[in-house]
Parts: structure tokens; C-alpha cells; sequence
DNA sequence: AGCACGCCGACT
DNA sequence: GTCGGCGTGCTC
């Protein structure tokens, strides 16, 4: 029996994160990933064992250990596989243990609570014999009955006794009742209504289709399944075109896999995705399909993880957290529309989920597969480079074509005399598809109304008083809105600075563009699918469903309505503007606008009416939307990653930006210091030239100041990203040893949109 | 994070 | 004189 526990402690701060060590009860028989009730100073905290030994560190012999409580749920152990993978996670993404753990196990998700539990059954006689007491402890019998077996949260009995700290103190001496930590897990609670996802599930379930693959997805499953029965780990890439039956393929795959004992998971980029994809799963594999994304509810969670765990379920759908599944038997991730952004979670920790599938499947010797009509750069670039493998798919299925793209130059709609934000071939063809009956679709990359408010006379921009930031207008009640900290005023009637009466809306949102469409074709039903439109429950279901219904003639969106979807009757597809997303200050801005008008240009005619696309555009020559344009991946390619490699741009130098925060400016400035001393004593310790790590700052943010607190940033350039991430944990681990960091956050980003 | 310890302003 | 502000330090 080994004598000492070495504990995570699941307490956020990053302060703390490290591993404690505890002495072991002789009633308790622990196992590494056991959860255990522990004592921090006089606090009581859930801990996870992450080992267990005889013997402790020099720096801890002359400290007294504490025991370990209790342990927590003891009949469920977090696989080591899972923690390993959470010491992975936490090292590339730069966050804490606790928050890694969380996110890779969670079943963690809870808190340690007071609770009071009733010691004797308290009947009218022993309320006798507790005279001395006064009325409120009478009320405190009334609860306490209640909750006789159970026992009650303290601050529950508090409020609902409304019992004072004097006459607690006296049950408790009476010995009446007693204190208990408890450790509440945030799924328990009644299982509430069905997810949406589970609910369109049943709903519909269409059976009798045939599985016939084309040659080349029957050719794609087969080297995916030649690679699998290498039992190494791989990834491959499946760059195949809109429409050219990548789903099929992944469905075969799993079949395949699953007669092999093995199990498998499927990440969409989108929840609305999930339950799509699912209902085409389930034809052929019933009930061992389950949905995972972040919006089910805690205990629906639960219960999946519970149904997954013991090997019920084997094939997850999912969106980017689902790729932490614990399937037991894991051989296969797949990633749909591998490139899409939605795969990188951009809140702590701010992993991606390809490099997490990569990793899971490092640890299983199983495949990742990548499947994109427009692969992300980086992913091409690895198959360029023979890094992975990479199969091709250059057909549609059945009869479709790709669709033709004309691409409309708005400068010279302006000079004919054309004020509209539709050009005159985009408002004829929407007019042709109203007369045949068909549907169209119109994208434009920006939700609300329009973008900023300036004065025409002097040029004064309102902005945020909490952060130097320029407000946006949104219709929404026709307030300006600070994106950052969402304070929000109306717009000044004149202006602020000069009192001229020229205050004018800039910019273009779907709001508008749904409100001008309507004034052109008076008649039509138009829809609308943004995050204002679909931001209440499944309001994003309603719509597409009733899109499809065809309800409406034209749907009008952001690039939510890009992914994956499959109207038979679109055969129209709109682009309004696509230098919104071509102009932003961002270096990946020419490879997401390349890839959102090739999706969205897929869209169109994906049955056997062709289709047709229109991009509006001011800048009709940039070789971004040309291509698109042709459908030229490739060309896009060489010439992005040469444009890249030229500029030092990702995936050929990386940049980690580390931001402090605090709302007194002189602590971010001695801890902008403290963490650059840290820093630059790290690379002395790994003796790295500038070539190999070059330290930025430290220096004030672009934004010195948002929500009131005070930003200072570092930020390290590197070839490498791993040496570079490595090199910022360890940096970052050892300000946190020191006293500068005390109140200071950390928002840690790696290759941020500008720098 | 929480909590204790310790050193400087406005009060019964 | 004290009560209490929050800077600083510590948690196995």
C-alpha cells in the first residue's frame, strides 16, 4: 500500500497549478484517477490522483501532510490515457491543469458544498426536549424533517430556516445534526426534455437506401482502411469536391470499422450539423449513434458519457468538444469541413480539435481523417510535404456539375448608375429563379446593420468610454454596441464634437440586406439565418426546415448557412460582398474568403437542376476570389503558401501573444516585466538564439484598456510551434512562482490576427 | 481563488 | 487611541 497521493487540486487559479501531496488513510484504497475530497489551507476542494508513492520530494520533508477526506464517485476512474492527454492539452494550449481537466474529463464539472445532515430522526418528542431552544429552531425542525434522509445544502437550511449562526452553533453542539463536505455534481438533477438533436431523431428515419460507392470513395475507403490495419497512427487527408460524397464515405468507414471491434467519431463544425448527419447515421446504425456537442443539457451529458463509457454507444457525432469522447475502443476521428473555424475553441483552453484527434490517435495507433473540399493550408501543406497522406476526390455525384461562377465588378455598377447593393445580373437571376419556382441563397459575412457611426463633417467616430473601441450600430434596439465589454448607448442625433447634424451608418449587415431585398421584390418570402435570428433554442432548425419546405423563395445569411447544408431547389447562390472577409486585418483572410466562396459556391445545384453562382465584388481581379471563381484549389494554394512563406506567415513562423490584465496599470506593467525576465531566463536556460525564439516587448496592447483593465503584451516568434508553446508554459509557469503575478490574468493566443 | 497577516487613514 | 482599508503571501 503506498502511503502518499499525488493530488490535482481543482481550483481554477493558475497559482495553484501543481500537484499536492496527501497522506493516505488507511481506510481508503485509492487508484490513480480516483477522485478525492482534500483540504487546502482550511478549504475543502475536489482533487484528482494523479499518482501514488512512497516517497516525497526533498522540499516537502519538513512539511506536515494532510490526509486525503474521502474519496468522490470512486466507482468511476478518469482513464490515464485521458489524463495524459490532459497534461498535453494544458502544456500546448498554456492553460491550467484544473481547466484542462475539465474540459478532457467532464464529469469533473461540480463543487464542494456545506451540507447539513440530520443525525436523529427529529420527532415531536425531541422538539420537546429541545426546549431551550427558540422559534427558529423549531423552523429548522420543519426543514431538517424534510430532508431527513438526503441532508440539505447549509445554505439552503439557512435561507429556508432563516436561522441564525447562534442557533446552528446549538443543533450542531446538541449533536443533533452534523457538517458534511459534499462534493454536487453539476449533472445531477432531473433529466430534463429531450435535446433538440435526439428529437428530430426520432422524428424522422427514413430507411431503403442503397450504399453504392462510386470508384473513388469505394478507392478512399479502402486506403483509409489499409491504413487503420497498419496500426500506426496516421492522418489523411480526403480533399474531395463539394458534392462529391465525402459523407459516404465516412459512413462506410465506420461500418467497416465497427465490424472490426473498434469505435469511431465524426465532428461537424456546427451543432445544427449534429443532428443532420446523425439522422443519416441512424438509418444504418441505430441506436449505437449518439449526438455530443456543448449545448445538452449537464445531465444529458452525463448520460452520454455513462452510455459511451460502458461501450452502448459507439459511433459519436459531434461538434469540436465531442473529439474528448471516451469511447473505449476509439480507432477512428473524423473531421468534416476539416478547415473550419468553429474546430478551434477561442475560449480557454483554446485547443483545436485536429490537434487533439491527432493526439488521441497517437495514443490509440488509430487514423484521423481529414475530409475538405477546401483543405486548411496547413493540412495541405502537411500532405505537400508527405507529413500525411492525402486521397482526392475530383466528381459529384450523380448527374450535378460545379456550378458556373460570374463574378459581378460593383465599382462599375456604382459608375452605371446602380446605388442598390444588388447588381443588376444578381437582381435578374433572382427574379428568373421567383418565376421557376426555385430558391436562391444570398450570403454576406456581417450580422446587424451596419458597422460603425462617424460624423460626416469633422470625421469623429463614437467610441466606447470603457475601452477605446469604436462602437457598432445594431437595429436591435438601435443602440451602439461596444463588442468588447457590450456597453451600449444610442446614437447621437448631431455630433458629439462638432454638433453637425451629418452623424451616417457605415458599412452593411444581413439585417439590411434582408430589408432592402424585400423593397425590391415586395411580394417574396424571405428568410433570415444569423446569430441574432438563431440565437434563442432551435430557432436555426425552424428556419432551415423551412427553407426547405420552401416556405421561402430566398434565404438571406452569414456563412452559418455555408456549411454543409443541402437544398435540392437552391439554384441560385448570391454573394453580396466577398471583400468583407478578403479586407479584414488578418493574415488568414485570403484563405478563409477562398474557402467560403468555394463552400458557398457549393451550395448551388446539388441535385439535377444546375446551379448557378454570382459573386459581388470590389475588387474583381484579386486572385483570391478569381480562383474561387474557377474552382482552382490548387493554384490557390501555391500561390497562398508562397505569399505566406514570403511574409513569415504561419504555418512558417508562429507568433504567441501572452496579454496581462489588471485594472491597476502599474501591476500589469511590473508583471509585463516580471513575466519578460521569466521569459528571457528561459531561453537562457535552453541557450535559443533570436533565430529560434525572438521575445516582443514586453509593451501596452493595441487596446491599452478594455473593461477597465489595464493590458500589457509579449509576444514570442518562433519557427516551431511546439518549442514555441513548450517554451511559453514553462515561461508562464515560472511567473506564476513569483509575487508580480498575484491578481494578474492571462490571455494566452497563439497566431492572433494581428500582432 | 480565498484567507490571514501587516501596515497606514478617519472615526466612536 | 482603535477599526478597517487592501497590498502581500501562502496553500501539500
Amino acid at each position: 500500500m503506498y502511503r502518499y497521493a499525488e493530488v490535482l487540486i481543482d481550483v481554477a487559479n493558475r497559482r495553484l497549478d501543481q500537484s499536492y501531496h496527501y497522506l493516505i488513510p488507511e481506510s481508503l484504497e485509492l487508484k490513480i484517477g480516483m477522485r478525492v475530497l482534500v483540504t487546502l489551507q482550511n478549504r475543502k476542494i475536489q482533487g484528482l490522483v494523479v499518482n501514488l508513492t512512497n516517497d516525497l520530494p526533498e522540499e516537502l520533508a519538513s512539511v506536515k501532510l494532510k490526509p486525503v477526506l474521502e474519496g468522490l464517485g470512486m466507482d468511476s476512474l478518469v482513464p490515464s490515457d485521458l489524463i495524459e492527454l490532459a497534461h498535453w492539452l494544458a502544456q500546448t494550449t498554456i492553460c491550467s491543469m484544473a481547466q484542462s481537466l475539465h474540459t478532457v474529463w467532464p464529469l469533473l464539472n461540480g463543487k464542494v458544498e456545506e451540507w447539513i445532515i440530520p443525525l436523529a430522526a427529529l420527532t415531536d418528542p425531541d422538539v420537546q426536549t429541545l426546549k431551550w431552544l427558540d422559534i427558529e429552531a423549531f423552523r429548522a425542525i420543519k426543514v431538517l424533517n424534510r430532508a431527513r434522509n438526503r441532508g440539505i445544502p447549509i445554505k439552503t437550511f439557512i435561507r429556508r430556516a432563516a436561522i441564525s449562526e447562534a442557533a446552528l452553533e446549538k443543533l450542531l453542539q446538541a449533536g443533533w445534526v452534523k457538517k458534511e463536505a459534499r462534493f454536487v455534481s453539476i449533472g445531477e438533477g432531473p433529466v430534463r426534455k429531450k435535446s433538440l438533436g435526439e428529437a428530430s431523431l426520432k422524428r424522422k428515419s427514413s430507411a431503403g437506401r442503397t450504399y453504392e460507392l462510386s470508384g473513388e470513395q469505394a478507392t478512399a475507403v479502402k486506403n483509409v482502411l489499409t491504413a487503420l490495419a497498419e496500426g500506426s497512427p496516421q492522418t489523411i487527408l480526403l480533399h474531395g469536391v463539394t458534392g462529391s460524397g465525402k459523407t459516404d464515405v465516412y459512413l462506410e468507414l465506420i461500418a467497416q470499422v465497427l465490424t472490426q471491434g473498434g469505435d469511431a467519431i465524426l465532428l461537424v463544425p456546427e451543432i445544427s450539423l449534429t443532428s443532420q448527419v446523425a439522422r443519416y447515421f441512424e438509418t444504418r446504425f441505430g441506436d449505437q449513434v449518439i449526438i455530443l456537442h456543448s449545448r445538452l443539457r449537464p445531465r444529458e451529458k452525463m448520460k452520454a458519457w455513462e452510455d459511451i463509457l460502458v461501450g452502448q454507444k459507439r459511433i459519436v457525432i459531434g461538434t469540436r468538444s465531442a473529439v474528448f469522447a471516451p469511447l473505449p475502443h476509439l480507432r477512428l476521428i473524423i473531421l468534416d469541413e476539416e478547415h473550419d473555424g468553429a474546430y478551434k475553441q477561442d475560449e480557454n483552453p483554446k485547443y483545436h480539435a485536429r490537434d487533439v484527434a491527432r493526439k488521441r490517435m497517437e495514443q490509440r495507433k488509430g487514423v484521423v481523417l481529414l475530409g475538405s473540399a477546401t483543405p486548411s493550408l496547413e493540412a495541405y501543406a502537411a500532405a505537400q510535404s508527405g507529413k500525411i497522406r492525402r486521397l482526392t476526390m475530383t466528381q459529384r455525384i450523380g448527374e450535378s456539375t460545379l456550378p458556373p461562377v460570374e463574378i459581378v465588378d460593383m465599382r462599375e455598377e456604382l459608375m452605371q448608375g446602380n446605388r442598390s447593393m444588388f447588381s443588376r445580373l444578381m437582381q435578374q437571376k433572382l427574379r428568373e429563379r421567383l418565376e421557376r419556382g426555385e430558391q436562391s441563397m444570398l450570403f454576406l459575412n456581417r450580422r446587424g446593420y451596419s458597422t460603425f457611426v462617424v460624423c460626416r463633417e469633422c470625421g469623429y467616430v463614437v467610441s466606447c468610454p470603457n475601452c477605446d473601441i469604436t462602437l457598432t450600430y445594431h437595429s436591435q434596439g438601435q443602440a451602439m454596441r461596444c463588442h468588447y465589454c457590450n456597453h451600449q448607448e444610442l446614437p447621437p442625433l448631431t455630433c458629439p464634437k462638432c454638433a453637425s447634424r451629418y452623424i451616417r451608418f457605415f458599412g452593411q449587415g444581413t439585417q439590411r440586406v434582408e430589408e432592402e431585398l424585400q423593397g425590391l421584390l415586395p411580394e417574396t418570402s424571405i428568410l433570415r439565418l444569423d446569430f441574432d435570428t438563431t440565437r434563442s433554442g432551435d430557432a436555426h432548425h425552424v428556419i432551415l426546415e423551412s427553407f426547405r419546405r420552401q416556405e421561402a423563395s430566398i434565404l438571406v445569411g452569414t456563412q452559418m448557412m455555408a456549411k454543409g447544408l443541402d437544398f435540392p431547389n437552391v439554384t441560385l447562390v448570391g454573394v453580396i460582398a466577398a471583400d468583407q472577409t478578403l479586407n479584414m486585418p488578418d493574415f488568414r483572410a485570403r484563405e478563409r474568403t477562398f474557402q467560403l466562396l468555394t463552400q458557398v459556391a457549393g451550395r448551388a445545384g446539388r441535385s439535377t437542376k444546375p446551379g448557378e453562382v454570382v459573386i459581388q465584388t470590389y475588387s474583381p481581379t484579386d486572385s483570391a476570389i478569381v480562383r474561387a471563381a474557377h474552382h482552382d484549389f490548387k493554384g490557390f494554394f501555391w500561390e497562398e503558401i508562397s505569399y505566406r512563406k514570403e511574409r513569415n506567415y504561419p504555418p512558417y513562423t508562429h507568433i504567441v501573444r501572452v496579454l496581462l490584465l489588471h485594472e491597476k496599470e502599474d501591476r500589469v506593467i511590473k508583471a509585463a516585466h516580471d513575466l519578460g525576465a521569466c521569459l528571457q531566463q528561459g531561453r537562457l536556460d535552453r541557450t535559443l538564439g533570436k533565430n529560434e525564439l525572438d521575445i516582443l516587448g514586453p509593451a501596452p496592447a493595441v487596446f491599452t484598456r478594455i473593461k477597465n483593465q489595464w493590458r500589457w503584451q509579449i509576444s514570442v516568434k518562433g519557427r516551431h510551434l511546439d518549442l514555441l508553446r513548450a517554451f511559453i508554459h514553462q515561461g508562464v509557469q515560472r511567473f506564476y512562482k513569483g509575487s508580480a503575478s498575484s491578481g494578474i490574468i492571462l490571455n494566452i493566443e497563439v497566431d492572433p490576427l494581428s500582432s
